[in-house]
DNA sequence: GTCTATACCGGGATAGAC
DNA sequence: GTCTATCCCGGTATAGAC
């Protein structure tokens, strides 16, 4: 995602990378189209041919992001998995980082739209809420087997989702900071692990 | 915080408790300059009578929060405190939500408003290291003292500070949701306690 | 489809009367 | 100090030639 010399042949195709590559530096909500523009060295007027705003540009790449990244993401995850097992909470932790990493530009831009999204005050919390579905319906998975949880469901994982999603867009823009994937992916583990496990 | 029929006596008392308002309501950066007169009954000329810009606005409510909660945030706090104890960890736990909850227009504003303030990539990473010093004191000394983390100080404070905002952000805007702040305080200090031990 | 030029507008900020 | 009226700018979006 570098300078590129060679224009790309396709003019949707360059502004959808000159706009990720302007979401991770300057972040998206202080993107403008024509900081868009003028990296994929297009005129500005030629934005509108593709696409009909930056929101929409936005909704355009989440949808690239989920085809590309199959039902890891957004298809149907088995709700059975046991998060108080060191194996699958790390395998958990570190496909949710990794994503992140794979997916920067869309996922800092997707987690600034979300804060000017909603003017309701609930709209935050609702975002979180279905963010997290998963990680909730694995811990009611093992309430029901009758787990003791540290709180419920739908909190803890607000709340693992909370830390993941702070972390990672905060660390993950800082280019990881001069830590390694391992790292964060073994110190969340760690710290999560115990708890989860009552 | 409700409407009031009587003036404030003080138009820049009646200017910040509006702006705290529309801040809660709306978020900050949704509010305009207007949204904070017309609730405070003011012409938007005052305004800037009073501050020089939304932002000078947000510092004045910020030092206003330092002020009033003394010591407790701002201030000095010693180190040598041991976050692997239930009761002390539960009391930090408590400390920052029960401040982000009683000052939760400011804290709502400083999130939004550390997104957009730096355009520099690593300005988040910068802020969530910075606001997590006192954390990551406490845990640099408890491993001064030997005891085994679940990773780098830096790096699990930063986690615990997202996981607080992130989470404070979202819940406390939504009213809490119904739920209680005990919940969410045992919640957390649960799923953080025995991680911490080691 | 892409370009240049420009219209348009929201919203921040100011001028000047009161 | 507060008001009304207005300026002004950044940034989105459009018009129309090529």
């Amino acid at each position: 995602m570098g300078v590129r010399k060679e224009r790309s042949a396709s003019t949707l195709a360059a502004l959808k990378e000159a706009a990720k590559e302007q979401f991770v530096e300057r972040g998206y909500l202080n993107t403008k189209i024509t900081d868009i523009t003028r990296a994929a060295s297009r005129a500005t007027g030629s934005f509108y041919e593709h696409f009909g705003s930056k929101d929409d540009l936005l909704r355009a790449l989440e949808q690239d992001m989920y085809r590309q990244a199959g039902e890891s993401l957004s298809g149907q995850h088995p709700a059975d998995h046991d998060l108080t097992d060191a194996v699958q909470l790390r395998a958990h932790v570190a496909a949710a980082w990794e994503t992140m990493r794979d997916n920067l530009p869309v996922v800092v831009a997707l987690h600034e739209s979300a804060i000017v999204g909603g003017s309701e005050p609930a709209y935050a919390w609702q975002n979180l809420a279905d963010g997290t579905r998963v990680l909730r319906e694995h811990l009611e998975f093992l309430r029901d087997r009758g787990h003791h949880l540290p709180g419920d469901p739908e909190l803890i994982a607000a709340a693992m989702g909370a830390m993941l999603s702070g972390l990672g867009y905060a660390l993950l823009r800082a280019g990881g900071a001069g830590r390694s994937d391992e790292e964060v992916i073994d110190g969340l583990t760690a710290l999560l692990l115990a708890g989860l496990q009552g």
